[in-house]
DNA sequence: GCACCCGGGGCAAGGGCTTTCCTAGATCGG
DNA sequence: CCGATCTAGGAAAGCCCTTGCCCCGGGTGC
């Protein structure tokens, strides 16, 4: 691999006046050794060392995100947001997948340090989990006594700049929407009890149920993997065991459509019989059918407004942004059935 | 931030020794000193700088992948594979997303290259654009002189280790399923013409068609852009411009998906009257309505085999793997009406 | 014509870590 | 009991780049 004093070597001057060239610096260089600077980093198609460049310039560039799963559409938009800003900052965002292992989320929170990252943003759920949380405030804690900046996206036991989709309001919509067709006897595909999402979209949507003299009891809840086969199996269950449900809440877009194939091999029409909810509006929601009833969650934006808050010099006080959920009316939620 | 010297101070150690603590050196060191070191590193928070590991040891670590766009469905399982053994390997891996855009696979390559990552995989199709081509070749190949490992998926002009998926072969099974079913007038939603994934599904499909008696007139192929909204629009000028067609060939699922919701939007029942078949069996297929008749491509493996590819030590000729297609038939696609 | 200034270039000091080589003390054999 | 052999730990040389500082020579002002 060439190195800088190749290049500087080639071109008969000093590593520091080729350094000058190449990185643009404000002090003057002739033209002349310009132009032969220029020319043997062609020659040597030389790349600088972005190591050795980050160790000479103490100017911290990249920012990392930990996410559950990129692969995961609704971290997907996150991400999207996230990388337009980073990119119109000319910065490199480094994206970890934790796949919904705290641990794993723990270790990239270390590697993530280790890189010097200018920031690092938990885009993930939080989690339930007091030993948990504990530990990876402390990593954080040990990264921002550094400099380091951090946002969160989503509910954290983490006090600092956080943007926060507001997911019990969308419960509510969800449940109040449902009310007002006439369901009473309502039954929810949750995500893993532990993370904060699920618990706040349940707290929203009994919170309007109960406002309309509606119960939840808990064993119309069923807790599950937050993807499509964990929404179709619990969607059997839930079926077999309450079959007088007329209409399904699932936690998220992906659940719902597991929901709905699950309906379909069981003949059950939609919203006819059973009315189905999903949650986020992910892109595909539209184009499942029926179409899903859904919650929007201005996904993209979410991303976005974190990386401003990363990048922007934190503010004396935690800066929390709460973004308003919108209830999307499709074909999947209809009136409950007269029996 | 805390750096080795600080750890090995307050250790009362030097900076070689607390090294060889902190990385499990094979020079033997007494307990007590380990102790000691460990028991600074906990108190100060203490992560080794990457950066200046990097440097220190010139031992590469890292992976660079250049995807279209981690939030497509293709390149999210593509991406997992890759994602698996490097993590098997211990590797870290950087995703970089060019957007589709020629120019930033370009700054990828020499920001990965300055990165010293120790392979580069490119998991875009290739574009049929001989000055790019020229360029990025120009970039690998100084990258592998320096000993860079590289791995391409899909059909780039680029020699040397590769996975490619059989794009003509699975064009060739669409397009056998569709004689079969009795199709004539077949319309085609096709990516942009510059990518190699297009003409190549293209050609297979038009081979099969050719060896049926069927011809594939050049109006009757749309390009588009690779995505839903793509897909709608191209369906909508075809159907204005050639009512006769009784199917539709997408020449990807999520084109495809537009394709449906454009059907839908016309009230076109499918496949009663058109058939639609989509190429790559993303998980979304089966769940959309109707479930899509499509073309399976192993994306989960291709990305794993890639990883492998460059990982493992160059042999002296390039290594192909090409990945056979599957036919999947679900709902979407059927007889073609008599008229 | 002299002191000064300033533009253009190079020297060298880091930045944080790994690793080779060396040293000092302990151990062992003769 | 002394030299040979180990052993654990430390000193220091890089890895590649940036940048503050210094230096040299020619132009400026009085």
């Amino acid at each position: 691999m060439a190195t800088l004093s190749d290049v500087a070597r080639r071109a008969g001057v000093s590593p520091a006046t080729a350094s000058r060239v190449i990185n643009g610096s404000s002090k003057p260089v002739t033209d002349e050794l310009r132009a032969r600077v220029l020319r043997a980093v062609a020659e040597l198609q030389y790349v600088p060392n972005a190591h050795a460049q980050f160790l000479a310039r103490s100017h911290r560039g990249a920012v990392g995100v930990i996410v559950h799963d990129v692969s995961d559409p609704y971290f997907a938009e996150v991400t999207r947001g996230l990388q337009r800003v980073a990119s119109d900052r000319g910065r490199l965002l480094m994206i970890c997948n934790s796949y919904r292992d705290p641990d794993r989320e723990l270790e990239y929170v270390e590697l993530l340090r280790g890189q010097q990252v200018a920031a690092i943003i938990l885009a993930g759920s939080g989690y339930h989990d007091p030993e948990f949380t504990r530990l990876v405030n402390e990593k954080l804690a040990a990264y921002e006594a550094t400099g380091g900046r951090v946002a969160v996206i989503g509910r954290h036991e983490h006090s600092g700049d956080a943007v926060m989709p507001d997911n019990r309001a969308g419960g509510r919509l969800i449940g109040t929407e449902l009310c007002r067709l006439g369901h009473r006897v309502i039954g929810v595909l949750a995500g893993p009890a532990v993370l904060t999402t699920t618990t706040d979209r349940l707290a929203g949507l009994r919170a309007a149920l109960t406002e309309h003299g509606r119960d939840l009891p808990e064993h119309r809840i069923r807790y599950a993997a937050f993807d499509r086969d964990g929404g179709a199996e619990a969607t059997v269950a839930l079926l077999d065991a309450e079959p007088a449900v007329t209409a399904i809440v699932a936690l998220n877009d992906t659940m719902a459509i597991g929901a709905l194939a699950a309906l379909r091999a069981r003949s059950v029409p939609v919203p006819r019989q059973v009315t189905v909810t999903g949650f986020d509006d992910m892109p595909i929601a539209r184009d499942v059918t029926p179409a899903l009833t859904t919650v929007r969650l201005p996904l993209v934006e979410m991303g976005a407004r974190a990386m401003s808050l990363a990048l922007d010099p934190g503010a004396a006080a935690p800066r929390v942004e709460l973004l308003a959920a919108e209830l999307v009316r499709r074909d999947s939620a209809g009136p409950a059935p007269v029996r």
